[in-house]
DNA sequence: TGTACATCAGTGAACGCGCGTTCACTGATGTAC
DNA sequence: TGTACATCAGTGAACGCGCGTTCACTGATGTAC
């Protein structure tokens, strides 16, 4: 039961906004969203039950915030991976499939590393929410797989024609594969080593299907 | 407010289980799982709210059996897909090929169809209950991927090796598939034209990939 | 076929609990002059 | 630098609610003879 002390004499917190995002999304990393409630994420603070309100409108609006940090990492994760994928290519790899292979990388090594922000990025409930504020973040990582595929069907790496079916796939593999670790699913059959792997083999698999061997 | 009415005259129900069942998957599909109640549930079965509790000891233990029927469901669909793949192959495609690319479609359009089974069988706290009785039930739909996979390996039709990472990608892909549409992300962009045309545009997608143009 | 009885599947009231949220309050902090 | 005052960010008690679950009960059903 870690209580997140507050500053030692001070009565104001000093930071409580981010400790009660950081101890949220820890919550949710164990217990999924639905175990989150203001009351106990309070008491872990260390501070009364209406103080989450100087903060936050709701319990909503607590998701939200958390969503957009999520889809701002996410982003972030996305860019650095390529950019490695790119410094490192695999043998005969074009930099624009590595840069493809990257963003996957970079996409399910998020998940991995904050599940807490990626179960609550994708909750249905959250999509009207994201909408009205910030369609930009949201649509970020999106935007940064669909430019990466069209890139590499102009110079001809991927087969021309409709984009669409591709971003899919590639989409919903990531996705997928984020999705049965941080659910579980996949921590029950031994198709992967460890955590540290799932991101590796599945961007390289993709990309070896993408683009051959 | 749609009740369901009982057996006129009949003090006894009928078949309530059977009734509670199909309710509870309809409020999962509309509401997500933590929108179910067995209040709720019984009040829409028009029934007291101690009356589900001879028919499943807890709210645990419906969901529980949800989810097997979702599994059996799920088998039964992939293997309908395959067969119908089979029965219409894809120009120059193998048998072995079309098996895969069915299951695939198969399970793109369970999830579509089923999106409240969906949702609940892949819930991480179901993960222990299932395993403890229906080990068989619940390893089935990945079992069926599995073979086709070192089938097709086999047949010289996929490149042979570890089959893990083929496994792990089509499953992910399939899955993330059906996970970006039940929860909603799909639905705001314009990758797919309609409902229907997702499980195929999946499926064939990744038959190209996996098999070749 | 009729009767006695065990069992099944409902009722409805109640329980305790944790939840999201509100509110009047108060101590701490920042700012204007 | 000191003072007055507005504002900020806490407290802690309370609210009503819906929830999962229990329980003593009772009417309906099935079975043995």
């Amino acid at each position: 039961m870690p209580r997140i002390s507050k500053k030692s004499g001070s009565y104001h917190h000093g930071d409580l906004r981010r400790v009660l995002l950081d101890a949220a999304v820890r919550v949710v990393e164990k217990e999924g969203v639905a175990g989150l409630s203001l009351h106990a994420l309070a008491q872990k603070a260390g501070v009364s039950s209406g103080a989450p309100y100087h903060h936050f409108e709701s319990r909503e609006e607590l998701l939200r915030a958390i969503a957009v940090d999520g889809f701002l990492l996410l982003a972030a994760d996305m860019k650095r991976g390529a950019e490695e994928a790119e410094g490192a290519p695999r043998c005969a790899e074009k930099p624009s499939a590595a840069h493809l292979r990257g963003l996957g990388l970079g996409y399910v090594r998020f998940a991995l590393a904050h599940p807490g922000h990626f179960r609550i990025m994708f909750r249905p409930e959250l999509k009207a929410l994201l909408r009205k504020s910030k369609e930009l973040v949201v649509d970020e990582a999106f935007g940064l797989l669909e430019s990466a595929i069209t890139r590499c069907q102009a110079e001809g790496i991927l087969p021309a024609g409709d984009p669409r079916p591709l971003v899919l796939v590639a989409w919903s593999t990531v996705h997928g594969a984020s999705v049965l670790w941080v659910d579980g699913p996949l921590s029950g059959e031994n198709l992967v080593q460890d955590a540290e792997s799932l991101a590796p083999v599945v961007a390289d698999t993709l990309a070896r299907l993408l683009f051959g061997p």
